[in-house]
DNA sequence: GTCTATACTCTGATAGAC
DNA sequence: GTCTATCAGAGTATAGAC
C-alpha cells in the first residue's frame, strides 16, 4: 500500500485531497488542484482518469481513514466500559489529527448517496458486538437499562458534532480557534463522564 | 412576511430549495432549478439577480427556519430540566419535519464559512442564559456539576447526528427507511433519558 | 411577466511536442 | 513523464420578441 506511487502521484493526491475536502466534489476545480499540486492540469488526466477517478481515491482515503477505526474499537473483546474510553479517546484523537474529514464525507454521501453505498459496505461495521455486550452488562446488573442502538448514536453524536458543525458551535460559544481547540481536546474527559454517568445504575 | 411574494416567486423558491439542498451551491444547475419549478431559466435571473442571490434568499431562510427556536427555547424562562425536554421534544419534531436542512447548512457553511458569519450573528444565539442556569442548579444541589458549553454540545450532537449523517448511520444500524424514521421518533424519549441520568446527582 | 435564442465564460478533457 | 495549446461541452447570464 506504501510509496509503490510515484512521488508526483503522492502529490497529486495530496493536493486533491486538500481541494475536494475544501470544497467538495462540485465545488473542486481540476485547475486548483494542479496549482495546489505545483503541475500542470494534463498530468491530472495522465495519473488519474479524470474528476471522478480522482475524487474516489480521496474519498476512498477519507472514508478508509476513519472507518476501521471505529469498527476496531467497537469490536474489540474488552469490557464495555473500558471500550467506551478508549473510543472516544482515540476517535477524538484521531478527528483531532483529521478534523475536516467527516463533513466532507457525509457531504458527499448527502449529494450522492448511491454512489458509496457498496463501498462503505465494504467495511461494514457491525454493531451486534457492542449491542450484545451491552445487553450482558444490562443483564448482570453493571449499567442500567440502555438500548445499543441509541446509546452508538449518542456516543458519535458528541464525539462527532463539534467537527462536523465546528463554524457554527464555535460561533455559539464564542470561542477564539485556540479556546475551540482546547475544548475540543477537553471533550475526550468531558464525553467520558457525560456517558459513565448516564449508564450508572441509579 | 407572508405573500407579499407573488406565485412565481414562491414556486421558484420552493424549487430552488429542493435542489440546493439536494446538490449544495456547486452542485446546483440553475436549469434544473428552472426545471423543478416548470419554468424557464430567464424568469430565475428576472426574479433574482443570478444564482448566488437565488441562493441566498434559499440559505437565509433555511437558517431562519432553525436557530430562532433554538435561541427561543434556551432562552426562555422555565426551569432547566423542563427546558431539556421541551428543546428535545420540539426540535427532533423540527428535524423530523425538515431533515436536510441542518446538513445543507453546515455543508455550505463548511466550504464558505466567511460569507455567512455575520448572518449567523444577527442571530445571536446567546448561551449565556443556559450557563447561568446551569451553575444555579448546580449550586442549589439540582444536578451534578456540569460545564454549560459542553453540555450544549452534546445535546446538540445527539439531537443533529442522527440526521446529518443519516445515510452512513442507517447503513450502520442496519435499519430499513421505515424502521429508521421510528427511530428518529424514538430519540426524543431516548436523548431526554440519557441527559437526565447523566445530568442527576450521583 | 414569460418565452426563445444567443453570447460568453469556465472547465474538463485531449492532442501532440519535447 | 511533463508541458503547451486547444477543443468541446456545460453553465450562467443577457438581449429582445411577445
Amino acid at each position: 500500500m506504501t510509496s509503490i506511487l510515484s512521488n508526483t502521484e503522492l502529490l497529486i493526491l495530496e493536493a486533491a485531497r486538500k481541494v475536494f475536502i475544501h470544497k467538495g466534489f462540485a465545488g473542486a476545480r481540476m485547475q486548483e488542484i494542479a496549482d495546489e499540486a505545483g503541475i500542470n492540469k494534463a498530468l491530472l488526466h495522465y495519473y488519474f482518469r479524470g474528476k471522478d477517478q480522482l475524487f474516489e481515491a480521496v474519498f476512498a482515503q477519507a472514508v478508509a481513514s476513519f472507518l476501521p477505526m471505529i469498527k476496531d474499537v467497537l469490536e474489540a473483546e474488552i469490557p464495555f466500559r473500558e471500550k467506551i474510553v478508549k473510543f472516544v479517546d482515540t476517535y477524538v484523537d484521531l478527528l483531532l489529527a483529521n478534523p475536516h474529514i467527516p463533513a466532507f464525507v457525509i457531504q458527499e454521501l448527502n449529494t450522492d448517496p448511491l454512489r458509496f453505498v457498496d463501498k462503505l459496505k465494504n467495511y461494514g461495521i457491525n454493531p451486534e458486538i457492542l449491542f450484545e455486550q451491552i445487553k450482558m452488562d444490562v443483564k448482570n446488573g453493571q449499567i442500567r437499562e440502555i438500548r445499543g442502538d441509541h446509546f452508538i448514536v449518542n456516543l458519535l453524536g458528541m464525539c462527532l458534532f463539534p467537527f462536523i458543525a465546528r463554524p457554527v458551535v464555535q460561533g455559539m460559544l464564542r470561542k477564539s480557534n485556540e479556546q475551540y481547540e482546547l475544548f475540543l481536546h477537553e471533550r475526550k474527559k468531558e464525553v467520558v463522564q457525560f456517558v459513565m454517568q448516564s449508564i450508572a445504575l441509579s
